[in-house]
DNA sequence: TTGTAGGCGTTATCAG
DNA sequence: CTGATAACGCCTACAA
């Protein structure tokens, strides 16, 4: 391993002139400079990672902590946090955590020194991590929100803005009867998983705003319910020209077992996912219209956030909200002029 | 911060004591361990990972490189490694990497001491990357197999006993007369992935072998060509009963488009995947039967070879192969009696 | 503009 | 079994 003082003597400086011009910290002449980066050069000098993070009291490393829940498509945003932080000189590090571990752990990562600061992701509206974190005085960075959400920094979709549109759009092309499906989280770690509970209560208010029909339907991730849903919806909500829906799996139960109902999408029913994998979502034949989720956007813009902090320990609180953007398919038209129930199959 | 001093102060022993307690590298009394133990308690105090790293020379790190290319589902892979690290005093960092790069990142990342070694996935059969590893003396494991294995660590999926395992399984219900579906990579950066071409050759190996007819489908990731597949299979290859997928696209699509071309799945076709993510095959209607990759499996294995080589320099040369296992769905059937070609629509 | 020297918090070697 | 003490490689006042 090559260090700072061997390229200090092969350029014949000291090794703090080296330190200078390897962190561009202080002027330095031109000449000094480009000995001492040829001698960087000629020796293939690389500085130490950990012995910079000591002596400057900074690792450099950003923690990820992501639950091991793992049924959604985090990858865009993983992989856009983890390429944004290398561009800026960090590292990113994976923290899977289990819920039991939450009191302990979190601090400590900061504590040790492992990681200067945090990036959370899957945030239900009270969470005890939030918590902690604060206590323990680190510098974190939300994707999601927590119902308080004083002085927090956090980027997010906006589930409000998207569901919004979604009606919109619907209702521009002549529908009235909506049904909104969500997942149903109330029996598994993530109950007070904010998004459902945002996007149900914007349906609502959209839906009575306009004087809309609306009904909501709370699928659980287990595969009866997912393949009992299409025969529900027609049976308890039959006007239904129009299905929006924030449960994948849901959303492609309904898209191949309508047809065999005798229901065709999008002629007899439009549907529409919002936030989920575009990848799958245009698999799917005939293809989902869906809200995609920015991702890779708010990967980059986690990482940013928290970095930002992390220098300017000062600065305003970053508080960003990016919408879903419509992807067509062919799963939306115009609702069927005197459709009223159709009976199950 | 509580550094070990204190704790050596609280204790009213010396610093050594501390860190032979707290790393268990010398033997102690009960009573001196107890009052440490008590002190550390009482103040609060963890070792700092960048001290730890800087003295002892290892920083405790496993570098996951991985290209931008995320068509794949990595996830469970990565959740695997990262949790088997952490059980073992790791933590995975995530350094993406773009192909430009890889000549100059990836020893420097080493040099530097950011990593103590690294996890290399989407390997190649020819992969100017493991040169660059072996050049750098840097520790590592390939998630895949490069052509050349001679003395390399590696964990990989068993692509030629799983594609044994389809048409072995396929034949024990009749069929005679398969069609493969690859991804064409040909024009991608991954051109050298290795599976799509182990696969490929163990088929025709095994379909010359028992006397079976067998197509090959190269399909590449575009729109058109996967919507293609389903009429160009029934012309190119009309006696086909079975298909065998390792294109996670066009398994859906045909899945999906079959029925519209009046073949009835698994009734006039079986089709069955190889490596897809169960999440997706059991959302299809019906649901698609699979091949499922190890992928937690794999993650697990990969980081613990790691670590084990970065522990015990020595230890043999760890080379495992881990098939996909079977996940019944609906999508396999014997094949008809007396089928024969079927026209397109 | 450049150099000197004292940490940063641990580990590890050697005495005792 | 316990304690001094010298690294580890770099950063950063402070001095020159």
């Amino acid at each position: 391993m090559v260090t700072m003082q061997q390229v200090a003597d092969h350029a014949r400086v000291s090794i703090s002139t080296v330190s200078f011009v390897v962190n561009d910290t202080k002027p330095v002449t031109p000449e000094t400079r480009e000995r001492v980066l040829q001698a960087i050069d000629a020796l293939g000098y690389r500085r130490n990672t950990m012995a910079r993070a000591l002596a400057s009291r900074r690792s450099h490393v950003l923690a990820l902590i992501y639950p091991l829940i793992e049924q959604r498509n985090h990858h865009a945003f993983v992989s856009a946090a983890a390429t944004a932080a290398r561009e800026h000189g960090y590292s990113l590090v994976l923290w899977p955590l289990h819920s039991d571990e939450v009191s302990t752990e979190i601090a400590s990562l900061i504590q040790a020194g492992s990681a200067d600061g945090v990036l959370l992701m899957e945030v239900q509206l009270e969470d005890e991590r939030v918590t902690r974190l604060r206590e323990a005085e680190a510098p974190f960075v939300l994707i999601g929100r927590t119902r308080e959400l004083d002085g927090i920094d956090y980027v997010d979709i906006d589930f409000e803005r998207s569901t919004e549109m979604a009606v919109n759009d619907l209702a521009r092309l002549g529908h009235r009867d909506f049904s909104l499906v969500l997942e149903d989280l109330s029996e598994t770690p993530l109950a007070g998983y904010a998004p459902p509970l945002r996007t149900e209560e914007t349906f609502r208010a959209v839906i009575a705003e306009r004087g809309f029909n609306g009904e909501v339907f709370r699928v659980p991730h287990r595969a009866p319910e997912i393949s009992a849903l299409t025969d529900r919806i027609l049976r308890e909500a039959p006007r239904t020209t129009a299905i929006i829906s924030m449960h994948d799996e849901a959303s492609l139960a309904l898209v191949s077992t309508l047809p065999h109902r005798g229901i065709r999408v999008p002629q007899d029913m439009s549907i529409v996912t919002i936030a989920m994998s575009t990848a799958i979502a245009e698999l799917m034949n005939p293809a989902l219209t869906s809200y995609e989720a920015p991702g890779w956007e708010l990967g980059r813009a986690a990482a940013e956030a928290l970095i930002a902090r992390l220098e300017g320990r000062d600065g305003p609180t970053v508080q960003t909200l990016l919408a879903c953007s419509l992807r067509e398919g062919q799963t939306v038209g115009a609702p069927r002029a005197s459709r009223s129930a159709t009976a199950p199959a």
